[in-house]
DNA sequence: TTTATTTACGAAAACGTAGTAGTATTTATT
DNA sequence: AATAAATACTACTACGTTTTCGTAAATAAA
């Protein structure tokens, strides 16, 4: 099943490549009864253009990169999904790469993705990504980044965020109005933007209701699931128990909930948890989870639609700006 | 910022293009003292070569698609982090396309893939194709694809499936040891292979523990929550109401635990509920979810595998096999 | 009839890479 | 000293597509 490509075309047809390729594209230069036969050669014969023989002329790959830090997360899927949507709508490819969490890999992947195998790149930073020079190297060779989530400061782009502080403050309320009295913040890593607006959201929300705040009720956790599940054993164990979590992210809250089973913790009675989740099954748990519901799916196509609103008019220049699409507070069984 | 290629490199220091081309690749017929200048510009200067370019050398694409039909499913996550890992193991890079389950959208996909983009595809049937056409048409257009849990029988290829039959045969054999005597089983699609295979191993385990079958109670769900909704709804609010559900996927099972806690219908008292599913919230669910849990992330991984082992050795004839992954029954709180 | 214009096509170059073939220059062999 | 062989490089081509330019033939205008 040799490749029929216009080479192939041209010689059954007894016309030149040119003529074909001409005639493909409906051009006034070639004469109707040309293009008729052309035309329904390439169909019978199930021609398709080659998309790299493509790219090599027009320097354009129609295709676009996500980089996410995991595939656990609920959220990372909705991005996903509505960034498949539109980039489907604009006939453009999706290529998906995972980090893991790494800043090697997360490295080994930008400096990948700098020979123009993608026009651009939407990505949400690992947390374990503290040197900024590898998204510096695609920006400086043309390769737009839009972030969405966890996005990177130092790089002037466009990025996709959610009201991180404000949620976190209205997280926080939601929790003392409900009761709680000593809360704890579960962070996921300080190199994270979205982890420190939620905790300054936090922080304030303690202020405002003349709580006072206290470092050992911030919980350092990371990526490796058994230590974070210690931590907070040890966090529920104490002689001095808090009454309240606020999870910044889905993975910590499953971790206290598991906690809480293992210790026969009652949630909400003994412990009232909060986190940022976009679970489909938080209506299902037990008990149901209270979550700050991202836009999860419309952040993933707004920074796919940002990303190629700069890639049809190349050339102008990217610029720097937060958008911000609102997170919904959904009150369940875990804080009532 | 002009793009770094041979050419650049070439004029920057004085040589042919072929000259830099060879000695990047460590080639014999390039004196050491220029190697060492090349490679020290070509780091300098951060080239990378371009893979689409290669690609016109070699015909190769280094990328393969994958295509699944949705992303709210986590048995698909859990296979595209597999794929991934051994896509990035391998230097390949992975695209991937979602047909929401719609078989026109599977058509246009397959179609937009036989022009060379990838090297070859893994695949899951989406629920509603019933015509293969588009399958057979890039098969013959030399891209191999291979098939994972939702298979094609008519296409002679590499399938990975799970044990669907025994699976679903231990599923029922459990609801009816932990006392059901009424099983409805939620079927999503007559088109699909695992979904038959599971419902024969269903209707296999109540012939042999004498349960009379009844079509009434096989439900034929579809891709539209609210009208599975309904359906669930009608079979547990019927005058005769089974006492056990076996849903032949996870978001059917979920669709049960709404029904069932809008109807405060207690389960495991009076609704026994088990499905394949590989929720990673089957643990903390009210009550906790027991599942047949297929091996996703294996799944995927060896999908890739396969695809690369064919792509590797190109020209030897894909074989049609099946490799069985076997799926693991958790016991939780759902039929107890 | 001669010249201008339109129509319909083909030749060739370019995109970036890599390999084949060719060629000077140096070094080794007889 | 004459020839063979090794070394170190360059020119060129192909991959498949698109487009610019060139041109022959047909038609229109003078």
């Amino acid at each position: 099943m040799s490749k029929v490509n216009l080479k192939k075309l041209a010689s059954e047809l007894g016309v030149s490549i040119s003529t074909v390729s001409k005639a493909l594209k409906d051009s006034y230069e070639i004469g109707q009864d040309t293009k008729k036969k052309v035309l329904e050669k390439a169909k019978e014969l199930g021609y398709k253009a080659n998309p790299y023989a493509r790219y090599m002329r027009y320097q354009k790959s129609s295709t676009i990169a996500i980089v996410i830090p995991e595939m656990t997360n609920s959220f990372f899927l909705q991005v996903i999904n509505g960034a498949e949507s539109i980039a489907r709508e604009k006939d453009y490819h999706l290529l998906i790469y995972i980090t893991h969490e790494d800043a090697q890999k997360e490295i080994d992947i930008l400096n990948h993705l700098q020979n123009g195998r993608v026009d651009g790149i939407m990505m949400s930073l690992s947390c374990t990504t503290t040197d900024y020079s590898h998204l510096h190297a695609c920006i400086n060779s043309n390769i737009p980044i839009v972030f969405f989530d966890r996005i990177c400061h130092e790089i002037e782009t466009v990025k996709i965020i959610t009201d991180d502080f404000a949620s976190g403050f209205a997280a926080t309320e939601h929790l003392i109005q409900s009761g709680c009295k000593d809360i704890a913040y579960l962070s996921i890593s300080g190199n994270l933007s979205i982890d420190n607006k939620r905790m300054q959201g936090y922080l304030e929300a303690l202020d405002k209701h003349n709580i006072k705040q206290d470092k050992r009720r911030i919980i350092k956790c990371t990526n490796d699931d058994k230590s974070n599940y210690k931590k907070i054993k040890t966090l529920l164990t104490g002689s001095k128990k808090p009454d309240g979590i606020f999870a910044s992210i889905e993975k910590l809250a499953l971790t206290t909930y598991s906690v809480s089973k293992d210790l026969e913790i009652k949630i909400p009675a003994k412990l009232k948890v909060i986190c940022f989740s976009n679970l489909a099954t938080a209506d299902f748990l037990n008990p149901p989870m209270t979550t700050i519901t991202q836009p999860a799916n419309e952040m993933g196509a707004a920074a796919a639609s940002q990303l190629f609103k700069y890639l049809d008019k190349k050339g102008t220049e990217i610029k720097n700006e937060n958008i911000v699409i609102k997170s919904a507070l959904t009150v369940r069984g875990s804080t009532l």
